[in-house]
Order: structure tokens, then C-alpha cells, then sequence
DNA sequence: GAAAATAACAAAAACGATTACGGAATTTTA
DNA sequence: TAAAATTCCGTAATCGTTTTTGTTATTTTC
């Protein structure tokens, strides 16, 4: 194992000091340009990088992410969504030489090591937490937290902590407008759960839309399905028993409108014939399924972006408190007009 | 933004040197019980968490493991059981002590700055590496690599690279073996492609179970198709035209057999009535087709923590070579036994 | 009971960078 | 042309640990 290269190799090469050598790299203005090129151009043929870990201690300037994703996320059928987003801020991180380490919680570990305490012996400059719970102790401690940090997907009143997510709100209106243009009256909605923020957003959605086109909301059209495709199809199950004259389903993700889809057809029901879906997300599976699913688009690569310029910027110490993205609906196959029921 | 506990307060508060302290912390023989006992007390009571980086910079041990994976995985329709195993070697890492930073690189990259050269400046004590391609310029410097590695899915010889799997021959074996066994005689594959070093190992597996039960090997009945949906639609299109016969697909990937169910229903075909098919992966998706794929499951837990446990096992001079999976196979409803056409 | 060994700690030198400070050469100013 | 400013670079302190070496008591050995 070749031992490696330090900035003291370089500087001896170069006869100069090794503040020279770190002036050369660092872009410092007090360097004859001559001599940058010559420094630069010795440590390219040495083939020699600065130790990170050095430059971290000694500049007091970590340039390290957190990213803390949510153990539930992980087990059983995870948000492929999740993962797009977190690739996407890597490398976003990464153009703005960031390196990101990989952390995760549950709600027991979140008991026993604060946030705070993560930061300090990780040294990170700041941090993205995903999946984060309304009843999560972290949830608590960022009310007032000090340090830089990023939210996907729910909001926190606090000028360190800034907030990225699609407009879910807007998402869901979207998604119950198009079912209403169709023709739908009577439209059901397949909620997550209710720890997640996003639930409420887009519940107002749905609700808002309902409103706007002076159609009654009635609260038993309302599931709570916990974001997995058995819950939904659970919640099909009652449907059919209770409202069987409901035309149509909003499932506030694309995989609860994968169970929907699955358990109404092993009722004998047809989507889109008898039954209209719209999910949420636009995850991959959207477009494998049969029939393709018409939903409400999240845009992970934006996304991911977004947090991570977002995080940046408040470690720079500016305030910038919340990046909305634009969801956009994407129409496929589930969906289809109603206009026979629509006026019996 | 309070300033962070050093080792110094810690001494101070206890009143002692720092050097007595770092002992207490490392269970160094050289210490008092009482002493320790006392510094880690007040420690517990500062609540002070040694600086992981200084502490990098001065053993000269890092605990620092890379995770880089592959561009291709990103993009697109990405692959669940990457993340999956990257999350569980990610936990297994972080019970044995170690951080891991994430990573991505594609054939670009790879071109620009070696292996080696990440290594050093990231100070890695080690890196997980997926998706690698035969193709790509780090295979070729892996093979006389000389760092502790460790690689998914594909095979180096090389005692500093660890290398773990499922064993993809077997799994195909039994994919086909199950198809056999009841009753098909004419059966298709539908393989990835072929800088895939897998691919090889599958394709072993599906002839393998053909000579073992004296079937012929025809080889116009194996397409690749890249690991798409897409690609394995545009190849069952292709076997329509010139196998009607045929009443079988082995896909590779259960996305590929999503996509081949998909092309037959849209040509009316029925799964499994009229053709059967079986994927490769058990992703989650597997359970939500329809019909319910039979697939050859790999265990992604099983992976990641084979993975993190060798790497670290490298780490600290123990060569072991290789780890394999075994795979199983999940019989659903994607397969059907064909005795009608068996012998006509 | 003097020499040797040990136990328990402190002092100081690393680790590989950044950065505050200072100083010589050169250029600008008056 | 002397003083001041600027340019360019070296010296040395620093970051928060670990680790080597040194030191003082105490214990063991013969």
C-alpha cells in the first residue's frame, strides 16, 4: 500500500512552503500566477488531492452533509421516490464540494442521541432528513434547532430549518379537478396516514377542489391507508360495501393506487370503466401497471436539487425558508370520463 | 451557536490531561478504573462526543467506508434492491463503527479520476461498489487494485476485492428447472445485457437446466433486452413473430417480466394460461403485477450485510474472497403447468 | 534497602491541511 | 530618493484528536 501524498510532497517538488501549495489550491490572491500554474501542474502529475479529513479540521469548514433518512423507509416496499431524491441532492452536494454521509433514525434512536449531538461529532455542516414524523422527537427538537438543516415533505416554522416539497395541496387539486372535468360527482380519497404532513396538504386539496365545483364533501369518502398498497385495498374493500355509488378514487400515492387498482378488479370492477384512479407521486410503477396510472407528478431530480442548494445556502448563512416545486398531473389510462352517472 | 465540546474541557472539567481522557475513551490498560469511570461520567454529563474528524486525521484510522454506485442506477427506472442492499450495508456498517459516504460515478468519470486517487482523498478505509460493467475503466483498475474493496454482482480475482452475490446460475437454474417441471418444453429467455457480468451467470443457469433435463438449447430463444421494461416488450414481440410455440419466458429481472407481461396481454395472451413467466429479483413489484410474479428472490438485507461485514473483514487484513447468496424461488401466479402442450 | 519494575498520569509530538503574521523584494508615492 | 505600499512567499500557530515519550510515585525483586 503506497503511502500517500501530502501537501509537503508537493511543496518539496515545488520548492516552496507548503502555504504556498495550499494558496495555489485554495484560489488565495496573494500568488504569483506563475507559480499557481507550476504548483498545480506538479500536483497533477503527482496525481495528488488534499486530505480531506485534514482540510476539514484545520479550516474549521467541514463541507459534510448529513443525510438521515427514516428507517421505514428502508423496510418492506420503499418509496423508490425517496431514493431518486437522495441521489439527486448527492450530486447536487457533491457539484458544490459537499460530500454526504449516509445516516438513519427510527423513533427509538431518536430517544436515546439527539440531533444536535449527531451534528457536533459528525461535524456536519448541515444536514436533509427524510420521512420525518409528526410525532418524531426530532420533529420537537428542530422546532428550535440552531443548526442548517433541510425538510423534505414537511414544514417547520424555523429560520435554520428550511423546507423543500411539491405543493401538495395544489397536487391534490389538481388530481380531483381532472376527476371533476370528467364528470365525476361522487370522488373517494385514500389517504396516507395521519403522523405524515403531507396527508393534511393534501386533504385540502381534495376538499378545496370539491368546494370550488360546489360539490358536497361527505368525511365517509375519507380513508386513511397508511401509504401501502394493503391498506388501500382495505380501504376499497369498504368502499364497495358503503358507497357503492362512488365513479372515482384520488389515492394520495401511486402505490395505494396500485392496491386500489388490484382490489377492484378482483371485485369485478373495471378501472377505468366503472371506477376512475389518479395517484400520487409518478413513481416508475405508474407506468407499469395495467392500466397506466394517471397521477400527480413529483419532480425527485428538482427536488433534490432544491434541498441541496437550500441547505447550502443556509450554511452561508442565508435565510431562505421554503422551496415549493410545482406538481404537475400527468394523464395516462386510469382515468376516463363518467358522464352517464354523472346525471342519473 | 453554541461552540462545540473538545477533549480540553473534558480534561479541564475532570481535572486531568487530555491524553488520560483519549485513554479513558479508548480503553487504553495505562488508566486508573476510577479515573475512567470519572472522566466518562463528566463526559456523559457534558454530553461531549469525540470530534470524528480529528480523530480520523491523528489515528490515521479512518472509519470511513465509500459507497459508490453507478449513474445508471439513478436515471430511470431504478432499481429498488440497490437501495435495499445499500441501506442495509449502510446499518451494518454503523453497528461496526463505521461512516459511510455516498458516492456516484459513470463511465465519464471513471475516465477522468481513478479509483485510487478517491481513496486517498477521501481517506477511505475502504468502498462498496455497485453496478460496475465489464466495460468500465475501474474494473480494469480493480484488477490489480491493491485497497480494500468489495463489489455486488461481479466477479474480480483479486484478494484486496471482495466480491458478493446471489448465485445468479443457480437462481436461474431454478427458475427454469420450476418452469420445467411443469411441463414446458419450449422456454424462452429473456436475459439483460451483456456487459453485465451476471448475465453470464444466468445464462449458464437457464442451459444448465436445459441439459439437465435433456431439452435442446435453441439459442434464437435468448434475447437481451438491456434490463427494460421496454426491451424485454420489444423482444416477446420479436418471439411472437417467430416462436408461436414457445409456452415459457425466464426474464432476468422481474422489471423485464413486468414489461413481457405487459407486451403479451396488449397481443392477447394471457399469463399464465397461455405463456408462463418467471423474473428474477423478488423487488416488491413482484407482489403487485398482475398476475403476481414468481421470481427468484435475492435477499437484499442478506446482501448488504454480507457486503459491509467483508469489507471490513478486508479491512483489517482477513482475506476472504467471496460470498454467496443462496436465492430461492417464490412461486406465484405467473406460472402454469402446460401438460396440453407439453407432447401434443 | 538499593535496584528494578510497574502503574498512572502529563507533556509533547504527530496527523495534513489552513491561516494569521511577518518579512524581503519590488513597485508606487511624494 | 526616501518612505510607503504592494506583491509574494515563508514561518509558525492552529484545528481536536491519538500516540509516543517522559516523569513521578509506588510496588516488586533480590
Amino acid at each position: 500500500m503506497e503511502k500517500n501524498l501530502t501537501i509537503k510532497d508537493v511543496a518539496k517538488k515545488a520548492g516552496v512552503s507548503v502555504s504556498t501549495v495550499s494558496r495555489a489550491f485554495n484560489n488565495y490572491s496573494d500568488i504569483n500566477p506563475e507559480t499557481r500554474e507550476n504548483i498545480l501542474k506538479i500536483a497533477q502529475e503527482l496525481n495528488y488531492k488534499p486530505n480531506i479529513v485534514a482540510k476539514s479540521l484545520s479550516s474549521n469548514r467541514n463541507f459534510r452533509l448529513g443525510m438521515i433518512v427514516e428507517d421505514y423507509n428502508i423496510t418492506g416496499m420503499l418509496n423508490p421516490l425517496v431514493f431518486q431524491i437522495m441521489m439527486s441532492f448527492k450530486s447536487t452536494a457533491d457539484k458544490l464540494g459537499y460530500e454526504v454521509v449516509l445516516l438513519s433514525t427510527n423513533t427509538d434512536t431518536q430517544k436515546s442521541v439527539k440531533l444536535s449531538t449527531i451534528y457536533s461529532q459528525k461535524q456536519f455542516d448541515g444536514a436533509f432528513i427524510m420521512g420525518l414524523k409528526l410525532s418524531d422527537d426530532y420533529y420537537r427538537e428542530l422546532i428550535e434547532f440552531n443548526h442548517p438543516c433541510v425538510l423534505y415533505d414537511i414544514y417547520i416554522n424555523n429560520p435554520n430549518v428550511g423546507c423543500v416539497g411539491v405543493d401538495n395541496t395544489k397536487g391534490s387539486f389538481l388530481a380531483v379537478e381532472h376527476l371533476i372535468n370528467l364528470g365525476h360527482k361522487k370522488i373517494a380519497m385514500i389517504n396516507g396516514h395521519k403522523d405524515a404532513f403531507v396527508s393534511y396538504e393534501r386533504l385540502d386539496g381534495y376538499m378545496l377542489a370539491l368546494n370550488r365545483y360546489a360539490l358536497p364533501v361527505d368525511k365517509s369518502l375519507i380513508y386513511y391507508a397508511d401509504f401501502t398498497d394493503q391498506g388501500a385495498a382495505a380501504a376499497v374493500e369498504e368502499l364497495l360495501i358503503r358507497h357503492k355509488d362512488i365513479t372515482a378514487i384520488f389515492c394520495a400515492s401511486d402505490l395505494m393506487a396500485i392496491g386500489a387498482i388490484n382490489a377492484l378488479n378482483n371485485r369485478g370492477y373495471s378501472v377505468p370503466d366503472d371506477i376512475s384512479i389518479v395517484g400520487f407521486d409518478d413513481l416508475y410503477l405508474a407506468q407499469l401497471s395495467n392500466p397506466k396510472l394517471t397521477t400527480i407528478k413529483q419532480d425527485a431530480q428538482a427536488i433534490g436539487e432544491s434541498v441541496a442548494n437550500l441547505l447550502i445556502n443556509l450554511i452561508s448563512e442565508q435565510r431562505i425558508g421554503r422551496v415549493v416545486i410545482q406538481p404537475e398531473i400527468v394523464i395516462r389510462e386510469s382515468t376516463k370520463a363518467q358522464y352517464l352517472k354523472a346525471n342519473p
